[in-house]
DNA sequence: CAGCTCCATGATCATTGGCA
DNA sequence: GCAGTGCTCGCATGGAGCTG
DNA sequence: GAGCACTGC
């Protein structure tokens, strides 16, 4: 029921001393203190000799508001000393008597006033428990019983580790009352500390007549007052009463011009709880589904932990073991690197107290992720680089023929980069580079030259790509390169060339999932006795019985996914350890690329063969009309046009489909009299090269297509590229795409087509339409993805980063540096005092085995 | 298209009464 | 294991955006 | 009010 009338002079009393500390402004009640005073009037009916003191007092004589400050303090005094309240609180004078009150814009408000300090105790040093490490059990900590532990460990939380490296996934700040105005809290949930005033069930009628048992409930602080309310929430007004402390998240709304917090959750605070206070942000953590104990009555049971409980958990592991928690980072590393501790870094990014706190925390947890991973980095490649390699040195005359029948001359930067191959390739040192460009700046030459130095000198090749399509388009373009040589062996799925003068015939064959079985038992036998000299396909060569006894060099065509561990597979394939030749069309800047590829050497193609020129432009599909009027001014002048349709990863048949739909609304509708061909991953090989084929030679005037031919179509004559739903594409993929046209001697339209409004989406292409360089590009992608989206993920067999970004170059350079220091010391990390350390990499190691997909189709 | 998660929303009143 | 005690946590629903 | 952790058997 209605709480007793007199529960509120606890309240009053409350109000009176904050308005005499601010100098009796009549703020200290949201909506004034009348407000406050006449409801209270009204309940005091009930109570006629409280109210007759009261009365006497003077208390509602006239309404405070009307009161002049000086007026207003008498009363307060009167009230409080004839109360019986002790002396009344000193507080500050009387606000200026610039009479009228101050409008309350002129409360500036700083968002917050506290110090940034850092909870006490994580200086104590205390001893581990017996028994107990960060490797233990959830379970052992406290407040963890048989089901969290069971929920937590679902969601792959299974030691106490795990737990303190648990990251939020947002967090809430505290506010002080006075702060809490709708422009500061706007749509966020916020959070708010204070001592309730009165707390009392109300009734809400819903709009649609269902009433809602609700809780209504004045906090306070020393800025304020504000109103809570919990929707259909009336036990809350049982377990609440008026005189705790609380602790309330909510969303900040104004109703009928008054604040109004709808709570969200709350907690009571215990005396002496400061984790909570404002300026400090409250973590939110992914939420973690709830183990499915004995199937006990299903019914209401949110499948889902508590925030609250989580977060609780969390907190009572970081207060039980932070203290105990011994930084694995060597401390010479830690100060010159000027990063904060790790209990300190752990804390901060749970529970920072301001901005500052959190950047820090946040950097040094970065700094983690990228020292560890240079740590792995920099050990595989040196594990890589332990066995012997052949020495491979190819005839340099065979390399002229070759090189002289291709239609253009190696630009400077290919023949540096296959110089720097050959070298690598001499040594018995395995090779292990990463050849960085765009598409169209020519790797595949630079690849396809090593691989035939390789056969010349008599080793077998292996030219490895992602996927499918990716193999056979880079077999249909080795089999253009090659088209200037004599081709003694001219079948579908194998080539033989002479390059003279070496004598005797190099074979290249195409080994994919998808071929017979005939073909490919035929291809795998060749390969085995060593009749083909390179061979170009998916995993399906290193994860079936392939043998290639001869293997020299290994090329992986590393398209976003292919990992380490794969490669690590190539190592048992052939006799011994092959040279490694990694290609990358994602242009990653140099400091970047240390992050992920930090185990290769770089070689990189900057600039492009034939720089294009291609004009971009973003549109939305209500000119789509005036973007197929182009198209046809186009192909009037003989040009060809593709028409891209978005490929839904890893749903080749839809994209199959929509293009399937588009080819035929074009071809039916839009230009009916023009020749509209079809291409997409469904078709078999024969078909698509077919249409290839078809298109090249200018036997269609319209391609449509799915991101198929992302790679390896080289059609001069091709100056439009409409790419549907653009927003779909990466920015590095549309930048490969557009590659694809104004490679002739006519200029190439780029048009992108796109119906999201979002500023982002906008932005995003905007990029592209305002760049034309590869790697400027690419940065200006990353540096939108920016904030959430970090370093690519899980590009390279490396775990994701999770909290390290963009901007942390320089911490990268660090710890690239640091870890290199640290392992010419201590090559395998085997001194006692590295045990926490290497403990930490085995831990930060196991992140990246989990999300390795499988990869296969 | 489905199945998840996450996130936002959900609603009002009463201001009197009248005298040493 | 099992029961008892004492603690903490606790709304409902619909729409939106993401992943498979 | 229910589930859960924890305690003591």
């Amino acid at each position: 029921m209605v709480p007793p009338a007199s529960s509120k002079l606890e309240a009053l009393r409350g109000i009176l001393a904050l308005e005499a500390k601010k100098g009796f402004p009549d703020r200290a009640v949201a909506g004034g203190v009348d407000r406050f005073l006449e409801a209270w009037r009204r309940e005091l009916e009930g109570d006629a000799p409280l109210r007759q003191r009261l009365e006497a007092l003077g208390l509602f004589r006239k309404p405070y508001s009307a009161l002049t400050p000086h007026e207003r303090r008498d009363l307060a005094e009167r009230v409080w000393e004839g109360m019986g309240w002790g002396p009344f609180p000193a507080g500050t004078a009387v606000s200026a008597p610039p009479a009228e009150p101050r409008p309350s814009v002129a409360l500036p408000a700083p968002p917050s006033p506290q110090k940034e300090e850092w909870p006490p105790f994580l200086q104590e040093e205390r001893p581990m428990p017996r028994g107990v490490s960060l490797g233990s059990p959830v379970r052992v900590v406290p407040g963890v019983g048989p089901v969290i532990a069971a929920s937590l460990e679902q969601a792959g939380i299974t030691t106490v580790r795990h737990l303190l490296h648990f990251l939020p996934r947002k967090h809430i700040p505290i506010f002080a009352v006075a702060d809490l105005v709708p422009e500061q809290a706007a749509g966020q949930e916020v959070g708010v500390v204070g001592t309730l005033w009165e707390v009392r069930p109300v009734v809400i009628t819903s709009r649609e007549g269902r009433s809602l048992p609700s809780t209504e409930a004045v906090l306070g602080d020393e800025t304020g007052n504000l109103r809570v309310l919990w929707f259909n929430q009336e036990y809350v007004a049982k377990v609440l009463e008026a005189g705790q402390r609380v602790f309330v998240t909510g969303y900040l709304d104004v109703f009928a011009g008054r604040r109004t917090l709808e709570a969200q959750s709350f907690e009571v605070l215990e005396e002496g709880e400061g984790v909570f206070r404002p300026g400090v942000w409250v973590p939110v953590y992914p939420s973690v589904r709830r183990a499915r104990a004995g199937a006990k009555r299903e019914g209401r049971l949110p499948d889902t932990l508590s925030p609250k409980t989580v977060r609780r958990v969390v907190r009572t592991a970081l207060e039980t073991w932070l203290p105990r928690l011994h930084d694995w980072l060597p401390a010479e590393v830690v100060d010159k690197v000027g990063v904060l501790g790790l209990r300190y870094a752990l804390w901060g990014y749970h529970y920072p107290a301001g901005p500052a706190q959190r950047e820090e925390a946040r950097r040094r947890l970065a700094f983690n992720e990228f020292f560890l991973a240079q740590l792995l980095l920099l050990q595989r490649r040196h594990a890589w680089r332990e066995a012997p390699a052949p020495v491979i040195q190819g005839d340099r005359r065979a390399l002229e023929t070759f090189l002289d029948t291709l239609p253009f001359r190696l630009t400077t930067g290919q023949a540096k980069a296959l110089e720097e191959i050959l070298a690598d390739m001499a040594q018995a040192k395995p090779m292990s580079r990463l050849l960085q460009g765009e598409v169209g700046s020519g790797k595949t030459v630079v690849a396809l030259a090593s691989m035939l130095m390789a056969g010349t000198a008599g080793w077998q090749s292996a030219l490895m790509a992602p996927t499918e399509v990716l193999a056979e388009q880079h077999f249909l373009t080795i089999r253009r390169l090659l088209g200037g040589l004599a081709h003694p062996l001219d079948e579908e799925y194998v080539l033989g060339v002479y390059l003279p003068p070496h004598p005797r015939p190099l074979v290249v064959g195409l080994l994919v999932g998808s071929m017979r079985s005939r073909e490919k038992g035929d291809v795998q036998e060749r390969l085995a006795q060593g009749a083909v000299d390179i061979v170009v396909g998916t995993h399906a060569l290193i994860q079936e019985q392939v043998l290639i006894p001869r293997l020299g060099l290994a090329v992986i065509d590393e398209q976003h996914r292919f990992g380490v561990l794969q490669r690590r597979a190539l190592r048992q394939r052939g006799e011994q350890v092959p040279h490694l030749l990694v290609l990358s069309a994602t242009p990653i800047p140099r400091s970047l690329a240390l992050a992920l590829y930090g185990d290769l050497d770089q070689s990189v193609l900057e600039e492009l063969p034939n720089p294009r020129r291609v004009t971009t432009r973003r549109i939305t599909s209500e000119h789509l009309p005036q973007a197929y009027q182009f198209i046809r001014q186009q192909v009037a002048q003989g040009r060809q046009a593709f028409v891209l349709c978005p490929l839904i990863e890893e749903s080749e048949a839809l994209a199959a489909r929509s293009a399937q739909e588009e080819h035929e609304r074009l071809s039916r509708q839009v230009f009916p009299d023009l020749r509209v061909g079809l291409l997409h991953g469904r078709m078999a090989l024969r078909e698509k090269q077919a249409v290839m084929e078809r298109f090249r030679k200018g036997e269609l005037d319209i391609l449509v297509a799915t991101p198929v031919i992302e790679v390896g179509i080289d059609v001069p004559n091709a100056t439009v590229m409409l790419v549907l739903s653009a927003e779909r594409f990466g920015l590095a993929e549309l930048h490969q795409l557009r590659g694809r046209v104004g490679r002739g001697r006519y200029p190439g339209y780029c048009i992108l087509v796109s119906e999201d409004p979002s500023p982002q989406a906008r932005e995003r292409l905007e990029v592209l339409v305002r760049e034309s360089n590869g790697f400027r590009v690419a940065e200006e992608d990353l540096r939108l993805r920016g904030e959430g989206e970090v370093l690519g993920t899980r590009q390279s067999g490396l775990p994701t980063f999770r909290v390290a970004r963009l901007e942390d170059r320089d911490l990268l350079a660090l710890a690239r540096e640091e870890a290199q220091r640290l392992l010419e010391a201590y090559p395998s990390l085997d001194a006692p005092h590295l045990a926490p350390l290497k403990e930490e990499l085995a831990f930060f190691l196991k992140g990246a085995e989990r999300p390795e997909p499988p990869e296969v189709s």
